[in-house]
RNA sequence: GCCUGGGUAGCUCAGUGGUAGAGCAGCGCACUUGUAAUGCGCAGGUCGUGGGUUCAAUCCCCACCCCAGGCUCCA
C-alpha cells in the first residue's frame, strides 16, 4: 500500500515479487486464500494482478478475506459456473453474473426452453471443481465494439450489453477504462482455456489470476429472474451461490444460513402455536392464536402507553370508506395498484383503507384549529389492507392486512424541526426497548412520480436530513425512493444474528394538508397551512412481531412471553400447593399456567423448555413445608432449589418492569380543548 | 403475475400402477414421579382439486388451486 516509484508498465504480480517494495506474492494454497493477494487497487480502482501499471500510482493489495477480495473471488466463481453451464448445456445463453453481498449469481437461458432443477446443482458443482483443479488462467483481452460483437455473435444478452456500452460512450463521459488508444470504445473479455472448453465472457473484471485461487463455493438455489429486472422481458433462470476465501469462512456462512432457518418466524410461529394463515381466509391474512395474540397485545399495549405518555392523542377510524376520500388524497391516482378493488354499496363506491392518513386528517379538520393546539399528534393502531401480489407475501413480514402504530403530527413551520428531532429520539428509545442498538437510516428523496411543488419537496427533505444529523445516526440517501406525496426516513436495525430489517418510517408531507385545505388560525388571526408528519415506529405490528420472533429465536423476554411461568407439581400430592402458587402468581399479574402430575416430571420439564417458557417452577414436598419453589430459569441448566415464593414473585415482577421501562418522553404538546 | 421446488394423518416425513405407513401430537387405561421423552392400547387419511390414460391411479398425463424460494445487487 502506498505510493511507489514504479518502473513503467510493471504489473501487480511483478510488484509482489519486487524486493524493493518488500511485498511478496504468496503461493495460492488451494483451500485458503485469506491472506493471498487476488487483485490490486490502483488509485482506488480494482484491477487484475496482471494489468500493467503505467503511471505513478497509489497501490493497495486486495487479499481474499477483504470485502473487495471476496467480491473478486465470487465474481470469478460466477464465471466458472457460467463456463460449466456452457459446457453442460451447449447453446446456453448467459446474461449477467455479478457478486452480491453474500455471494453471487448468474442468469441463464437454456437452449430449447430447458430448465435447471435442483438436482442440476450437484452436477454443476462437480464440473466447476474440475475447472478449478485445472487452474485455468483468467486472461484479459480488449476488443473494439465490432470485434466484441463478433465474439458474442450467438449471445444476444452480451450483444445487448456491448451495444449499451457503445451508447454510453457516445453519450460523452468517456471513462478511462473503456477507451482504447485511439479513443475507440473497447470492451474487455476474459478467456478461460482448459481441457474441457474454451470459454470467454464479457466482463469488466477484475478476476483472480487463475481458477486455482477458487474452491470454497456452494451453489444454493435456482430461481427465476427477468432480463434487466423487467417483468415484461425474457424470463431467465438464475443460479445463486456463494464463495469464500477459506473453508472455515464458507462453513461459518452456511451455519448462519441454518441458524436463520431455525429462527424463521413462520416455522417458530407454528411450533409455538402463535398464528397461521388459513387457506379459507386467503393469502397474507393471518389469524393469531391465543399465545400469538398475547404477544401482540403486549406490544400494542406498550405502544399505546408510550404514545400516550409522549403527548399523542388517541383516535379511532374505520376500515372502509367511500372511494372519494382516496380520490381527494391522491391515493386512487398514485396508489391504486396496492388497493383492494372497489365495492358498491347503496350507489356509492367504497374501498378498504390502505392508509390511515386521510382519516386522521378528517379528525384534524373536524373543526377550526388554533395555533395553541399545535403540535397535535394523532395516534392510532390502525388496521389497513393492501393488495400485495401473491409472490411477494412472506409470513407476517409481508401481509395483506396489517396494523400500523400510526400517527400524524400537525404542526406549525416553526415547530417542524423540533418535532422531527424529538421524533427520531422517540423512535430510538422505543426500539432500544427490544434490545436493538445498531441503527442506520435511509433518507428517500423525491420519486419520478410525485405530487406538489419541487420547492416544498426540498424543504421537507432538508428538514428530515437535519433531524438525522441532529440525532447523530448514520444515514445514506436513496434518490427517488420517497412516497408519491413525501420524502421519508426509514430506520433500519440489525438483529441478533446480524440481519438488517427496515422498521420505522417518518415522512414530512406538505401535499395532503394542501389537498384537504387544512389550516390553523395563527396569533395573527390569519389562516395558515400546517405541516404534517406521518410516522410509524414498529412499522406494522405484524412485521415487527416477525422480526422479534427471529431476533429472540422464539425466546421472548419476560414481559412479552405469552406464558411467563409454568408451575410443575412433582406429584399429585402437591396439587393443592401448586394451585396456591398459581393463584398467587396470577394475583400479582403474571401469566402463569400449571402442568399437573399426569406425566413424569422430566417429560413435563422438557415440554416447558421446548415452549421456551422463561420460568419453570417445580414444587414438591420440601416446598410445601417451607413455602418455596424450585426455579428453572430459561437459559440456565441448573435449577435453584428452595427459593421463597415471595422472593420469586419479587424477582419476576422486577424483571417484567425492567423489560419495558418505556414510559415515553414527556414532551411539549399543544393545548387540548377538552370542553 | 412469472421461473424452480413442493402438497400423503394435527405436525415432520416414508412409500407403491393392485385404493397407505412411521415418529411426534391427540384420546383411553395403567404408572405417582425432585429436573429435557413412562408403558400399553385406541383413534385419526377424498394421498391438494378436477379431468384423462388404464381392468385398476395416491403413483403416469393434462389443467387448476395452495405453499416455499427467487424475480433489489446489472459487463
Amino acid at each position: 500500500m502506498g505510493s511507489y516509484n514504479l518502473p513503467k508498465g510493471i504489473t501487480g504480480s511483478e510488484l509482489l515479487n519486487n524486493t524493493e517494495t518488500g511485498l511478496k506474492a504468496k503461493a495460492a494454497k488451494r483451500g485458503d486464500v485469506s491472506d493471498v493477494v487476488l487483485a490490486i487497487e490502483v488509485d482506488g480502482k480494482l484491477v487484475d494482478l496482471a494489468s500493467p501499471i503505467d503511471h505513478d500510482a497509489n497501490i493497495s493489495f486486495v487479499i481474499g478475506s477483504s470485502m473487495e477480495g471476496r467480491s473478486v473471488l465470487r465474481h470469478s466463481t460466477a464465471h466458472v459456473m457460467a463456463q460449466t453451464v456452457r459446457d453442460l448445456w451447449p447453446g446456453a445463453k448467459y446474461a449477467i453474473g455479478p457478486a452480491t453481498e453474500d455471494g453471487f449469481y448468474y442468469d441463464f437461458e437454456l437452449p430449447g426452453g430447458d430448465h435447471f432443477t435442483d438436482a442440476d446443482l450437484d452436477r454443476i458443482e462437480k464440473r466447476m471443481s474440475e475447472i478449478i483443479k485445472e487452474d485455468q488462467p483468467f486472461a484479459r483481452e480488449e476488443h473494439n465494439l465490432a470485434e466484441g460483437a463478433k465474439l458474442f455473435a450467438d449471445q444476444q444478452y452480451k450483444l445487448e450489453i456491448i451495444q449499451a456500452v457503445g451508447e454510453e460512450e457516445s453519450a460523452a463521459d468517456l471513462s478511462q477504462d473503456q477507451v482504447g488508444v485511439n479513443n475507440d470504445p473497447v470492451v474487455s473479455v476474459y478467456r478461460n482455456a482448459g481441457d474441457h472448453s474454451d470459454f470467454i465472457d464479457l466482463c469488466r473484471g477484475p478476476h483472480v489470476p487463475s481458477t486455482g485461487y477458487l474452491g470454497n463455493f456452494k451453489l444454493l438455489k435456482v430461481a427465476g429472474s427477468y432480463w434487466r429486472g423487467d417483468e415484461n422481458r425474457q424470463q431467465l433462470q438464475r443460479i445463486y451461490g456463494t464463495a469464500f476465501e477459506s473453508p472455515d469462512a464458507l462453513t461459518e456462512y452456511l451455519k448462519r444460513l441454518e441458524e436463520a432457518e431455525k429462527r424463521d418466524h413462520r416455522k417458530l410461529g407454528a411450533e409455538l402455536d402463535l398464528f397461521h394463515f388459513p387457506h379459507e381466509i386467503g393469502g397474507g391474512l393471518p389469524v393469531f392464536h391465543p399465545k400469538g395474540a398475547l404477544i401482540r397485545t403486549m406490544l400494542e399495549d406498550f405502544s399505546r402507553q408510550v404514545h400516550l405518555n409522549s403527548g399523542y392523542l388517541p383516535v379511532w377510524t374505520p376500515h372502509v370508506t367511500k372511494s372519494t376520500l382516496y380520490a381527494k388524497s391522491g391515493h386512487l391516482e398514485w396508489y391504486s395498484d396496492n388497493m383492494y378493488p372497489p365495492m358498491e354499496m347503496e350507489g356509492a363506491e367504497y374501498r378498504l383503507k390502505p392508509m390511515n392518513c386521510p382519516m386522521h386528517i378528517l379528525v384534524y379538520s373536524s373543526r377550526s384549529r388554533s395555533y395553541r393546539e399545535l403540535p397535535m399528534r394523532l395516534f392510532e393502531l390502525g388496521t389497513v389492507y393492501r393488495f400485495e401480489r401473491s409472490g411477494v407475501l412472506h409470513g407476517l413480514a409481508r401481509v395483506r392486512g396489517l396494523t400500523q402504530d400510526d400517527a400524524h403530527i400537525f404542526c406549525t413551520p416553526d415547530q417542524l424541526h423540533g418535532e422531527l428531532e424529538a421524533l427520531v429520539a422517540f423512535v430510538l428509545e422505543v426500539l432500544t426497548t427490544f434490545g436493538f442498538d445498531d441503527f442506520e437510516a435511509e433518507l428517500s428523496t423525491r420519486p419520478e412520480k410525485f405530487v406538489g411543488e419541487i420547492s416544498d419537496w426540498d424543504l421537507a427533505t432538508n428538514a428530515l436530513a437535519s433531524a438525522l444529523s441532529a440525532a447523530n445516526i448514520p444515514y445514506r440517501v436513496a434518490e427517488g425512493e420517497g412516497a408519491f406525496y413525501a420524502p421519508k426516513i426509514d430506520i433500519h436495525l440489525t438483529d441478533a444474528i446480524g440481519r438488517r430489517w427496515q422498521v420505522s418510517t417518518l415522512q414530512v408531507d406538505l401535499q395532503m394538508p394542501a389537498r384537504f385545505g387544512l389550516y390553523y388560525v395563527g396569533d395573527d388571526n390569519e389562516r395558515h397551512r400546517p405541516y404534517m408528519v406521518h410516522r410509524a415506529l414498529f412499522g406494522s405490528v405484524e412485521r415487527f412481531m416477525a422480526m422479534l420472533i427471529e431476533h429472540y429465536a422464539g425466546a421472548f423476554p419476560l414481559w412479552l412471553a405469552p406464558v411467563q411461568v409454568l408451575v410443575v407439581p412433582v406429584a399429585e400430592s402437591h396439587h393443592d400447593y401448586s394451585d396456591e402458587v398459581l393463584l398467587r402468581l396470577k394475583e400479582v399479574g403474571l401469566r402463569a399456567d400449571i402442568y399437573p402430575a399426569e406425566e413424569p416430571l422430566g417429560a413435563r420439564i422438557r415440554k416447558g423448555k421446548l415452549e421456551k417458557i422463561p420460568y419453570i417452577l417445580v414444587v414438591g414436598d420440601e416446598d410445601v413445608d417451607s413455602r418455596t419453589v424450585g426455579v428453572n430459569r430459561r437459559g440456565s441448566s441448573k435449577p435453584e432449589r428452595g427459593v421463597l415464593l415471595d422472593d420469586f414473585v419479587e424477582e419476576a415482577l422486577s424483571v417484567v418492569s425492567e423489560g419495558h421501562a418505556g414510559g415515553g418522553t414527556a414532551v411539549k404538546i399543544g393545548r387540548q380543548r377538552l370542553i
